[in-house]
This record gives C-alpha cells, structure tokens and sequence, in this order.
DNA sequence: TTAAAATAGGATAAAATTATCCGAATTAAA
DNA sequence: TTTAATTCGGATAATTTTATCCTATTTTAA
C-alpha cells in the first residue's frame, strides 16, 4: 500500500497555492502577511512553507519584505494576471506538462506509451485549467465564501 | 526544485500498468513470463517489480505458478475485463478519488476547496478514462505497433 | 530424489520529499 | 542607536517512496 495516486500536487504545490491565495486576500486589504501568519492560516509547517515562499519570491509570484512588519505580499494589480501554472511552475519547475504518464523517456504522439492517447484529454483539460484560472478568482471565491482554505 | 508536478501515477503504478500489459500479451500467446522478463521488458528494477507483482497476485489482477517453469500469466478470457482502474487499486489502494487537489481532510461540493471545481471535470474524466480503459485495448496497441513499451 | 528455476517475503538501503532548527541579515519603530 | 520582529538560507532530521539483497518455499524435469 502506498499512497494516494491522483494527487495533482506535491505538498510543496498545495502548501505554496493555498498560501498564495492567503496572500492575494491579504494584499486586497493592503496589509502584509507573516509566515506565521500564514502557516496557521493554511494549516502547513512554518519551516518548510518559508522554502516555498522563498521559491515564489524568487520567482516574482509574491513580494517580501524582511524586518518588522514585513512578510508577504503581491501586487494588488497582478493578481488577476497571476496563474495557477505560474505557482505550480514556480515550485515544481517547469516539466509540468511533459512528463509521460507510464515515465517513459520518449512518449509523444508518434511515440505514444499505451496510455498516452487515453490521458490525452485530461492532459489537456488540466493544462487548460491551470493556465486560464488566476488568483483573482480563487481568492474572491474563498471571500465570498464559496470555497475554503481549511477546515 | 521538487518533481514534476503531474505524474498521474507513482513509479509502482507505472512499473504495475506495464507490466500487467506485457503479461497480457504474453498469456495471448500462452506463455507464462518470468520476473525477469518482464523487468527487462519494461526497464523496471527487478526486486521492486517483484513486490508490485505480489500486490497485483494478491488482488487477484494476474495469477502466479512458484517454481521452474513458473512466472506470471492472466487468464485470456478475463484480460479484457481488466480495468486500469483494477491495477491502480490493486497497487496504491482505493483512495484514488478522493482526494482533495490541495490536501484538505473535508473537501467536497458542500465544502470545496479553492480549486475542487477547478478540478471537477479533470478528476471525472480521470476517472472515467481509467475505469473505461482495459488491459485488451492496451495490449493490442503494443501489438500493433499503435504504441510502445519502451524507448 | 535431487537439482535447478522461479516466486514469496522479510530485512535493509538509497533516494526523494517533507519537515525542523538555528543563526545571519534586514527593517522599522521606539 | 538599540531592540524586536521578520525573512533568508544553510544544515540536518524524519518520512515516504523506490530499490536491493538474501533466504525460504515451491515446482518441474531429469
């Protein structure tokens, strides 16, 4: 027994979306975020969501800001612009699509791994999804109540 | 730097599919395949494939014979009813939808995640490709020279 | 009956991912 | 200028997943 297959995320994923989303609220209200903050909010270790922070900053996603009364934060104007790929790509690098779904080194459509044509569709429909839903709305939906960042 | 992000199954469901395919072919032809040969076959690791082939044995996916001469088959009449979803199970247990995209314990359409929706259809159409798929349509295709165990 | 060929299964190791700790550097307020 | 609050970043630990090793057991053929 091993673990659950479909997760569409490593922890490193889910830890750096829902903090990203954490973030955009926050930044709505003009107020910047601590770690701390942060890590009680979604719910994830404070050590290791700092790495990913780190990665997100690095990668232009969200701002930070050391010293007293720093912490995170994202422009108010960029967070309609910002991707759930962009997230993903910033923590996981950027091999997001190209992976074969049985790991073959070469799998393409002249190619194909048995499962390839069959995972097609999903393929792309996750493709498609992560590139055309942004910040904006995952954050609106958690102010609205639509949708929740925890339990 | 992680991993790659999507890799919709881990290494123990790639080598299972596999080898579950080239089983397959082989009991068509009505010829038992040893560990070895599958591990050649498929580039798996040859201990690590062994104790997914046992998890695959005791799910009763494909059927072994101990001893010389011994090695792993799949009845011929029941390898079309072999769902992918079978394999899958068989090897990473049953959670396989369940599973929150961002790892919450309650997410579901009463209380959704920032990304349940988001993910609706991906996780359907998942769903359906791997209980909709059998190892015969697989099978074929690696027969046909349609798709390809190996680089 | 013996020998050789296989799978079964427990123990252990290696690698990757996730998580923690701690000191350095930075910043703002007092 | 000092202090407190923070992020940054390196080192390390824990956990999970992947991989290996070795012995026991089973089976067939000679």
């Amino acid at each position: 027994m091993y673990q659950i297959v479909i997760y569409m995320f490593s922890k490193a994923c889910e830890y750096g979306i829902k903090a990203s989303i954490f973030i955009a609220l926050s930044s709505y209200k003009g107020v910047r975020v601590s770690l701390k903050a942060i890590a009680k909010e979604i719910n994830s270790p404070e050590a290791f969501t700092a790495k990913i922070l780190q990665d997100l900053v690095r990668h232009d996603v969200i701002n930070s800001m050391k010293g007293a009364y720093g912490g995170f934060e994202i422009d108010k104007s960029l967070i309609s612009s910002i991707k759930l790929s962009d997230i993903v790509n910033a923590i996981d690098g950027d091999a997001i699509y190209s992976g074969c779904g049985l790991g073959l080194d070469t799998c393409d459509e002249d190619h194909p791994c048995p499962v390839h044509h069959k995972f097609k569709s999903v393929r792309e429909e996750l493709r498609f999804m992560l590139e055309n839903t942004n910040l904006e709305e995952l954050a609106l939906n958690i102010k609205s109540g639509a949708s929740f960042l925890k339990v």
